[in-house]
DNA sequence: CCCCAGGGCCATA
DNA sequence: TATGGCCATGGG
């Protein structure tokens, strides 16, 4: 009895592949945000003001999620299984985007191979400017790198049977830190700049999701995230399909699009805005997944069995 | 040594 | 509005 009391089932959703979204969190960039050993997920994360380490595995059903570091009531379990599914991206009916790819001439491969991958989001929306600010215009690679300090330097973290998970750092710790201190994590004085800058709007409550969520349409949430210090189109639309899901959304200028595109037959090898713009028309409403899916296309690796 | 990487700000014209 | 310099570091 106490054992059901902290695990709650979520039930698999039409077109869903938990398979899929494992092999995006864990395509080999060791993520320290969250922890992947077989089919099983461990994520630290703040729910409803607390500190709750989530297990999500696979059931026959439904994803399982069980929470590992404490006893909470039904509602805190259901606000952790509610947090899955939006993070997962789990409540949207992938139908219609699906019926685009397949009568797409080069993707509809996309709906065999990457069938089930939802687009993952970052739900927090200081942890994805965070994220952009540290990963603008250097590899990959090298900015989980900087984000494994930055959230080992500024966050705490939960432990359990020898790992520690840790959460995202909050603002107003960031916010007490020098530009010193971020130098010496590897950020630029610009990055340092606008990750200070950030963290202390987000400290003061001069910035939070909220009111973004509120505003009419993507065009409105963008130039409200276009006057934050340090976010551009790129940051904007990134955490537009990401954070604040918005399904139009196109990151222009990025490396991995141009990338993704410049592989398509027809296609110069640094696609500009007009031949974006012209291979997206026919994909209206779904630029965010598009999108996903494309940059899905630039590891060439199939799910790891 | 060179160019590019899941960019963006600022000065200049 | 459009362009160019600058930032900082790792990989190819």
């Amino acid at each position: 009895m106490a054992r059901e009391s902290t695990k709650i089932v979520l039930p698999f959703p039409p077109h869903f592949s938990w398979q899929e979204c494992l092999w995006f969190l864990d395509r080999g960039y060791n993520d320290c945000m969250h922890r992947i050993q077989g089919t099983n997920l461990w994520k630290a994360q703040v729910i409803e003001g607390q500190p709750l380490l989530l297990k999500i595995g696979e059931g026959a059903e439904g994803l399982t999620i069980a929470i590992e570091n404490k006893k909470v009531s039904q509602h805190d379990l259901k606000a952790a299984a509610d947090w899955v599914r939006a993070w997962l991206d789990m409540d949207r009916d992938l139908d219609p985007f699906y019926r685009l790819l397949n009568g797409s001439a080069h993707l509809s491969q996309a709906t065999q191979h990457y069938h089930g991958l939802r687009l993952i989001g970052i739900p927090d929306l200081y942890e994805a400017l965070c994220w952009c600010i540290i990963g603008q215009q250097i590899h990959l690679r090298f900015a989980h790198s900087v984000k494994r300090q930055f959230v080992q330097t500024f966050g705490r973290y939960l432990e359990h049977e020898g790992h520690a998970h840790y959460l995202f750092p909050e603002p107003a710790v960031v916010a007490q830190a020098s530009p010193e201190d971020l130098y010496a994590l590897q950020f630029s004085r610009q990055k340092a700049d606008y990750i200070l800058h950030i963290s202390r709007l987000f400290a003061t409550a001069a910035l939070s999701k909220g009111p973004l969520d509120s505003l009419p349409g993507t065009a409105e949430k963008m130039k409200a995230l276009l006057a934050v210090r340090g976010v551009g189109p790129w940051t904007a639309n990134y955490v537009g399909m990401k954070t604040l899901r918005c399904m139009d959304c196109i990151p222009y200028g990025d490396a991995g699009l141009h990338q993704a595109l410049g592989a398509l037959p027809g296609f110069t090898a640094k696609p500009g805005k007009e031949e974006v713009d012209a291979y997206f028309s026919a994909f209206k409403g779904w630029e965010s997944y598009l999108v996903f899916y494309l940059w899905r296309s630039l590891c060439a690796g199939p799910p790891t069995p």
